[in-house]
This record gives structure tokens, sequence and C-alpha cells, in this order.
DNA sequence: ACACGACTCCTACATCGGTAGTAGAACTCC
DNA sequence: GGAGTTCTACTACCGATGTAGGAGTCGTGT
């Protein structure tokens, strides 16, 4: 319970405020909707609960909360990669890769780009070394 | 709750069950002991859902119940980082591991088969075709 | 002035996951 | 044949998550 690692519902809304930077309970709400029809009390508990475990903060704005994500995306991406690769395969990121390029449809473009990534942490490890 | 979808405790339970391919609960109680020292029933329990949610099977040796995985690993694992990836973004590989090679330390070893992962990747595409 | 709509806050409830205690069957060792 | 050991089965409890209803509050249109 990291603060890092968010389940479904909580990930899609933080998911909301990341793209939009700051969401009343409607504006998610809305956001919501096409995939996860919700009641309007719904998301507003969730968005309390994110609140007291410090993922989100609002400010009040005339009689309405405005919310806001308190982490980064990048942080909780990352930190939720790293924990299944622990989970599923010890840590072995071959293999997590592996399953990926399997399970999804890989495009020549997605492989282009994965080679460039690597190339690119390759040169990384030189640098610092 | 896919079916494919495993929590932490379940995960590492069928990680000891595809190691050994079966298991009793002491076998499997023993195996978790020095990541997690767990009562023996606690175990039992675990193994009861597992069962109930038609993830393990058991046959009754003499008075032990033996315990198998009654999914495989591989499908395991592609499932819960294929969903990963949707949940986290929307499917963009390229993106994930990105993140998996930011957060984790990768090795100069791993980068290497990684590209040959890709390679791979890249023929198999090409045959397809 | 008042009913209506929009909001927030609090409460509720089901399910799952993690953890474990207790009861009862059965085998083992004198 | 009773005492202790091992197992299974059942029950319990807590926190998190998903989902939502009701109460109360505060503007607004007529």
């Amino acid at each position: 319970m990291s603060k890092h690692r968010l389940a479904d519902l909580q990930l899609a809304i933080m998911h909301v405020l990341w793209d939009r930077g700051e969401a009343t309970v409607a504006d998610v709400q809305k956001a919501l909707e096409p995939d996860r029809p919700l009641a309007y009390t719904t998301v507003g508990t969730m968005l309390s609960r994110l609140e007291r475990g410090g993922q989100v903060a609002h400010r009040v704005e005339g009689r309405v909360n405005v919310y806001r994500a308190k982490m980064q995306q990048e942080k909780v991406s990352r930190t939720m990669v790293s924990d299944l690769a622990q989970r599923l395969c010890a840590g072995d990121i071959t293999q997590l890769v592996c399953h990926l390029l399997d399970e999804c449809e890989v495009s020549r473009a997605e492989l282009t780009s994965l080679k460039k990534l690597i190339r690119q942490k390759e040169q990384e490890l030189n640098d610092g070394k």
C-alpha cells in the first residue's frame, strides 16, 4: 500500500487528474462515463479516499472541490511496473518484456522504438561507468 | 477477477506450485517461510480459496491434500503483464518497457538479451507477413 | 419565499485478500 | 488405549476496494 500502488478505479481516476491537471467530481465522473458509468457519489467517495491516502489533494472553489494529483504519473507507473516484475518473475526484466511482446500485438514501429530505447540505455550505462 | 489476476500471496503460492509441480500445505508453507512466515492454516486457507477460484486443484493422498496448479505460469504472466499495460498506459508497450528500464537496474547482459528478443520478434513479424 | 438542483459529507454494505484460531479426525508411540 | 502430533475444514476478523444512498447546505429561478 506504499502509496504508489493503486487499484483499478483509483488508477483510472488518477489518469483523469493527470490528464487535465485539476478536476471536480463531476469532471471525473464525466470523463469516466464511457468506460464505467458510476454514480456521482461513487466518484466522490473514491476521491475522498485517495485524499485520505495522500494521493490527491483538493482546494475549495466556491462550493466545489477541485482535486489534483499529488503523485507523479511517472513515479506511479515505474513503481507499479517494477513491482509486478518482482512479483511475477523475481525482477527478471527480460522475461517480463518477453511476455509483453508475446501477448500484445507489437507493431514494427514499436519494435523500432524499443530498439532505440535499449540503445539509449546502453549509452547511459557506458557514460555512467 | 478473470482467474488470471492473482494477488500477492496467491501469486507467491502459485510460484511454489509451478516450481515443484505438486505440493502439500506443509510444502508450500516451508517454501514461503523465509520470505513470509505464515501460519500453517493461513496457507491452507489460501489454497482452499485458490481451489474455489479454479486456480488450483488437489488430490488426496492418504490424509494429505496434494495441490497442483491448474493454470499455466506463462498464461498468468502474460495476462497480468498486458493487463497492467492496459491500465497503466493504455497498452503503450514502449512506454511500459521504458519505465521498466528506468526503475530497475538493468545489466548490460539484460540489454543484450532484450536486443536479441526484439530482433527475434521482428523476424517473426517478417515471417508471418 | 420556496422548491429545485448541485454539491459535499457521512454511512452502509458486499466482496476480496491476508491472517489465523478452533474443532475434530486420524495416525503414531509408548 | 490414552497422549501427543498432524491434517483438514470451518469460522472469524480486519482493512481495502467498489458501489451507492441519504442528509444537509447553499445558490438560483420564478
